[in-house]
RNA sequence: GGCGUCGUGGCCAAGUGGUAAGGCAAGGGUCUGCAAAACCCUGAUCACGGGUCCGAAUCCCGUCGACGCCUCCA
């Protein structure tokens, strides 16, 4: 049975879905104006994981996330581009499409587009105004009615006489109740825009959320995701617009991921302490953003700095030294260490699943992983043969697999190997004659061309990294 | 100010009532011409102060501190 922490309730609860076997997710994308960092490839990470071990426990998992493509951010950038604001985020979709690919982060099942919503929209907030849950101002902006929700704060614990305080109107606006949201905004010249029983205008932030997951994934969903800076205002009204518009629970489980840190703050858009997932994989391998997350609590706060990433890489390394053919004088394990071995491995899955089932604990995951590293290594040093190790190597590639690890090292060519076991060859020979210098000089320079070697009693291995 | 999350060894970080997983770093050792890798060994009583309990890092209260939200935001 798997548990999972529900923001909704604060507590871990066991999973039930709607129906058995089947889980309906949707996550919440990015708008797309310009180039996505870190912080949103944590937080694609996160459900990336959690989507592959809920496919790995049994489940069909059907992921949508969305994509905002009308905001006024694209609208302000591709006015200073000169560019059509449609044209601008599609190709920033296309974009965000390959730095998730980048990644090694599955595509979602589905990836709706507000441009591409929009009768649904108008139609969802046509319901909500029949129902008196949302009016129309004078000047073409319809806003939702908070005060029409008996339960709004839920998501977020709180109450709307608490928040009114800190809650502003902008001018122009012509809300009833300070809390009041838009569903739609009348256009201003020159903005994009589409036509709507209110005039022309295009959608709030919120109700395309709404919109979309009644169009992909019916009235009600297993599991709503996204960061938890996006809880109050984005879900908790989300929440309000869904359920008073079809009457029932919206979603069953809302999980939120932490915010990755930079320098102790936050990393965002607006603060500009910004690292993009381009440079980001321009520099290291995807599985080091993976493993610094699945290290950590997808629901704390994550450190990203050189430091943690140092570990992050490291902790890969050795993830794929238990991925290494035997010695080259394998000849054996004995009956006991073979039993040791088989013994870890056997317990490897089991303590995985037990880990993970509750509330994805991915960093008690990896250590499952990794002591099933050392009983590979051990049975290695011990004289195990690659048949020997087949096994648990095929488990723990099966393991990391689930966590979305590639664990690839470097791959050379046939041609470029050729020439390196021609020159491990030469220096065989060279150490042969016990002319140390040299025989270092061509280790040396060997790795500054990527090309790593361990010599042992029993000969010299080499591999690319 | 309000609401929320959290505070575990040098760093990252599991564990949420029965005497503290794992990774990184550090030190010692085996192996090695040296190195690297791998393996073995070495370290914390869990922010602080009260309380509940036979027993608490784990529950309750308080203090201090950090972060997030309350405005766009993964």
């Amino acid at each position: 049975m798997i548990r999972l922490y529900n923001t909704l309730t604060r507590k871990k609860e066991d999973f039930q879905t709607i129906e058995p076997n089947k889980v309906r997710m949707y996550v919440c994308g990015v708008t797309v104006y310009n180039d996505a960092h870190v912080g949103h490839a944590m937080s694609a990470l996160v459900f990336d994981i959690i989507r592959r071990y809920l496919e790995y426990r049994g489940y069909t998992v059907r992921h949508v996330m969305n994509y905002t493509d009308v905001d006024d951010k694209i609208i302000a950038r591709a006015n200073k581009l000169g560019e059509d604001p449609l044209k601008l985020s599609q190709r920033y979709i296309e974009d965000y499409a390959r730095d998730l690919a980048g990644l090694n982060i599955l595509p979602a099942t589905s990836n709706p587009q507000v441009s591409k919503t929009m009768p649904l929209i108008i139609k969802f907030i046509e319901g909500l105004i029949q129902k008196e849950h949302a009016y129309a101002a004078e000047n073409g902006d319809v806003y939702f009615r908070v005060t029409s929700d008996d339960d709004y704060g839920k998501l977020s614990a709180r109450k709307l006489d608490d928040m009114q305080a800190g809650s502003r109107i902008e001018v122009g606006e012509q809300k009833q109740h300070p809390m009041d949201f838009a569903l739609w905004k009348a256009a201003k010249p020159g903005e994009i825009s589409w036509d709507s029983p209110w005039g022309k205008g295009r959608p709030g932030w919120h109700i395309e959320c709404s919109a979309m997951n009644l169009a992909e994934l019916g009235e009600q969903i297993d599991i709503h995701g996204g960061g938890n800076d996006l809880i109050f205002p984005h879900h908790e009204n989300e929440i309000a617009q869904s359920e008073s518009f079809t009457g029932k629970q919206f979603s069953r489980y809302w999980i939120h991921n932490g915010m990755l840190q930079l320098g102790g703050e936050k990393m965002s858009k607006s603060l500009g302490n910004i690292i993009s997932i381009k440079e980001f994989l321009a520099k290291r391998d995807a599985d080091v953003m993976r493993m610094l997350v699945l290290n950590g609590t997808y629901r704390a706060p994550l450190l990203f700095n050189d430091e943690t990433l140092d570990a992050a890489e490291k902790s890969v390394d050795r993830l794929k030294s238990g991925l290494r053919p035997a010695a080259v004088s394998a000849s054996g394990l004995a009956a006991g260490s073979a039993s040791e071995l088989a013994a870890v491995v056997n317990s490897a899955k089991e303590n995985f699943t037990s880990v993970m089932d509750d509330d994805f604990n991915t960093a008690g995951a990896v250590a499952v992983l990794f002591e099933l590293v050392k009983a590979i290594n051990t049975a290695r040093d011990k004289g195990a043969t690659d048949d020997e190790l087949k096994s648990a190597q095929d488990q723990l590639r099966e393991l990391t697999g689930v966590l979305g690890l590639r664990l690839q090292g470097r791959q050379g060519s046939s041609e470029t190997d050729k020439f390196v076991n021609l020159l491990i060859e030469v220096r065989n020979e060279v150490r042969k004659q016990k002319l140390w210098p040299l025989s270092d000089l061509i280790r040396d320079r060997l790795k500054e061309l990527g090309v790593t070697i361990e010599d042992s009693k029993d000969g010299t291995t080499w591999r690319w990294g």
